[in-house]
DNA sequence: CTTGACCCTCCCCTTACAGGAGCCTCTACC
DNA sequence: GGTAGAGGCTCCTGTAAGGGGAGGGTCAAG
């Protein structure tokens, strides 16, 4: 007969978890000293109190052990349990996954915006030669503040292979209140086949951009901008015009909307 | 300004939980009524909730929450943070499929033992053809019962790539006490390149095999049954000798000693 | 004025122990 | 036989993030 703490040696289990288990009923001492309350256990005890610490790594509660040990002598009657547990095991893990790449894709989000910002200075006017993108949109008409409902679609199904900021594309050649002809999306790193969005190449070309400081509600004057330069230099452009939302409300602090940045280009013949 | 209700609907999160969070103080009413005790909120306070939400959603607990938010204002003060938590559930995701992999490893062998016994209804001396395995062991000189060793060394390497019972080789041909040449390992499903532990193929051949039931320590009486045969019909063997070890004590309980099923090989020129 | 929905506080419950207070007991040594 | 120190006992509290419910007050509409 072994005294608590030599048992709690031999099984590496604690005091504090064997007089927990005692009190729970799962793994009893064999004798009690009915006199001082000690506590004593058996050697043929050491093999259930490992049964039991097997089933404790396995990730089941005692009082599951406590319903399942009695009921089981062999490994063979414990398979519906050890399925059961594997099944919320791996919810488990997966829920787990799912929270590490959303902290991930928050974390690239932050590393875009932090470069994106540095070659960001410049608020004039300038011609630029823009690359070629491979971008997924979905495309929609309505007013303006309402693009982010393509935002939410696409980020939705692209997930992860999202690769840029949010771009949108604005295929009226005048403002159009209430039903604007425009898509929202995103740079992608691959093609994304689905019914829903359009994925293709966005071919580059030269075209003139801006960047628009602060809340989008004043991006009016920044467009106004870009027209008066066209028109002072006649110049023809290609719809759709594009809008890069550089900078805007985080994917968790809506952040200070003086700070948000888009830029505007518009791809000139 | 909105009761208590009200916001749980907007915020989607429950009343009890508004309450605890003005109880930790990580999210506080705008107003209290100071008669009644009523809480309301204000609209701004909508954006502050659901960032507590979304940094709960990423499994930040609520004390971390509090010290968090207020010294963060865009999505870039909180990197360091971000980065520590995906940290800690990189862990728990390791750990839960440590977890998921060992309960599989078990139900692998439940099924194998299973498979096993079906056919391991003789106990009777039979000559088979034995088939090539793929076999990772580890040798070593000892005692008999110090066989154990081998296995757990080989199967912490293995892990699972095991796809058989245990096998053990002896190469001495005769009853050796104390320092007996062996080797422990199981069959594998490919080749591991490791230091410590051995793995090639074995190849098969005609054998005596003969299974035993019961404890080890009586497998003497098996081996003499094999050996009278041996000499009777004068058949010349090859060692080393093979014992499989059909079915043992499981991974989580010890089981009834008097099933233990082991099966000897020995091979024939 | 009533009624039903809504809100309040306070208390207990959940897991699997850990930490500690206050007290008792065992064993070895003097 | 006394004592010191180690080891044992019970009981209480705390953990994370709320959920459930009791008992009682309040709001808004009819």
């Amino acid at each position: 007969m072994y005294s608590i703490g030599e048992f709690s040696l031999i099984t590496r289990l604690t005091v504090k978890t064997l007089r927990y288990y005692h009190n729970e009923g799962v793994l009893l001492p064999d004798y009690i000293d009915e006199d001082t309350g000690y506590r004593y256990y058996r050697e043929s005890s050491i093999e259930r109190a490992a049964i039991i610490s097997k089933f404790r790594e396995l990730g089941f509660g005692i009082a599951e052990i406590k319903s399942i040990v009695p009921e089981c002598s062999q490994d063979s009657d414990a398979v519906e349990y050890l399925k059961a547990k594997q099944k919320i095991i791996r919810q488990e893990i997966s829920s787990s996954i799912k929270t590490e790449s959303a902290i991930k894709m928050i974390l690239n989000q932050i590393e875009r915006n932090r470069m994106n910002n540095v070659d960001a200075a410049t608020t004039e006017i300038s011609e630029k030669m823009i690359e070629d993108i491979i971008y997924a949109g979905f495309r929609m008409k309505g007013k303006y503040e309402e693009i982010g409902t393509a935002f939410k679609k696409v980020a939705r199904i692209a997930g992860r292979r999202i690769s840029g900021s949010p771009v949108s594309l604005y295929y009226n050649s005048e403002y159009s209140e209430n039903d604007a002809d425009m898509e929202g999306g995103f740079t992608v790193n691959c093609n994304i086949i689905n019914k829903e969005i359009n994925c293709r190449v966005l071919s580059g070309g030269k075209a003139l951009t801006l960047i628009h400081r602060g809340k989008y509600d004043l991006i009016g004057k920044s467009y106004e901008k870009l027209f008066r330069y066209i028109k002072k230099n006649n110049l023809s452009i290609r719809l759709p015009m594009r809008v890069l939302y550089l900078k805007g409300p985080g994917m968790i602090f809506r952040g200070n909307p003086e700070n948000y940045l888009s830029e505007i280009q518009i791809f000139l013949n």
